[in-house]
DNA sequence: GCTCTGAAGAATTCGTTGATCATTCAGACT
DNA sequence: AGTCTGAATGATCAACGAATTCTTCAGAGC
């Protein structure tokens, strides 16, 4: 059984060497199966399709986010530099990224066209944390007391959508990216001390 | 020299037609010329390019928007109501509108591609009537008072962003947009209320 | 029985060619 | 002189067959 998780490692790994240099689209089922000793047909009993090596690459690169966002959210700074560490976090990570290989937009593109619900998840992810880091803070008083955390969390990311693939949306700079997504934190934080009342019903 | 700007409506006019039922690129430059009785090579004496028309097209718009931004702004309601309203309307304005003739986001991705710097004249408007409405709010006392209004006006633009053409980003529908609108907004406004306390420097 | 291949099928992309289109401009008309 | 046309030009697009690629699967090999 970890021989059919190892060769699915194999593949995986092949797969991004390639697809990190040449990209996607340039990327053949055939090339990576060469560069594993195997037939392309043999792929298929690893992964369903070759959307799949991409949704298992980013899911790669997002575990690693996970990690790097628990770790901030357990840290015992006030729940506003969390907050704002855990964004800045996530910019510079994706912002990086992708100047580093440009050909990842590519497979963020194609995984938002193929699999649009695999973001979603990723959000989800996100606001277990975000929802630790809140509710920290309402603990230590330096939120006001938050009636639907979830809630809020999403409304966060909702605010926030823009830092998310910066090189998507935006030509700025990382720099300037960063400043915006601390002046837009600056009122975000500020409405969370003051406490926020929902205007609207949060049945979902 | 009314006789030029006549001409120009025209044109804009017949190319609106066109351009709302067939499309931008199914639109010909020898079809509005056709429309005005005219040959394709006279347009050019009153649009430089075909963009051009589109630009055209998309200010037209964009005045009714501001009229109806003015008077929102103008009105004598709270300022956080106000600023609802505001991005109330011009989230259900453009929504609508898109509904109504989906070729108009095809105008808009035109125009984002081959003029990006328009938008960013459409958003310098608007946070001329968000500072009117920022400012009275402060005076009235709702809101803390604000260091540097056009700054917090683009971070609330910034936040915002998602609502602004919302059937490119994603495929809500325009009850759950407005909901996550509010919500966003319900905590920027707690921010200005609470009083925002700025980290980065606002030079620019 | 399990693993894998390689050929076959289906879908997509690619490259070429011909047509259409945006744009220019010399000159006709007034 | 000022206005406009229509042909010329180069860029872009559509069509369509060829080639490539993704995916499946019957059967070979162990």
């Amino acid at each position: 059984m970890s021989d059919k998780t190892d060769t699915r490692q194999q593949i995986l790994e092949a797969a991004m060497n390639r697809i990190v240099h040449y990209g996607y689209g340039k990327t053949t089922m055939s090339e990576i199966a060469g560069d594993c000793g195997m037939s392309a047909g043999n792929i298929y009993r690893f992964f369903a399709s070759k959307i799949d090596i991409a949704e298992a690459m980013a899911r790669k690169f997002n575990l690693e986010l996970y990690q790097s966002y628990a770790e901030i959210a357990r840290e015992d700074s006030p729940a506003p530099q969390r907050l704002r560490k855990f964004f800045e976090y996530g910019l510079t990570h994706t912002f990086d990224a992708i100047e580093k290989d440009a050909k990842i937009l590519e497979v963020a593109e194609v995984l938002s066209d193929e699999r649009p619900l695999f973001f979603n998840e990723g959000l989800a992810q996100e606001r277990i944390y975000l929802n630790q880091i809140l509710e920290d803070g309402v603990s230590a008083g330096v939120f006001a007391p938050i009636r639907d955390v979830t809630f809020i969390s999403e409304m966060i990311q909702s605010a926030l959508m823009k830092f998310r693939f910066p090189q998507l949306y935006s030509l700025l700079t990382l720099q300037k990216l960063k400043r915006e997504l601390n002046g837009v934190l600056d009122i975000l934080i500020a409405g969370l001390k003051q406490g926020v009342e929902i205007t609207v019903e949060t049945k979902r």
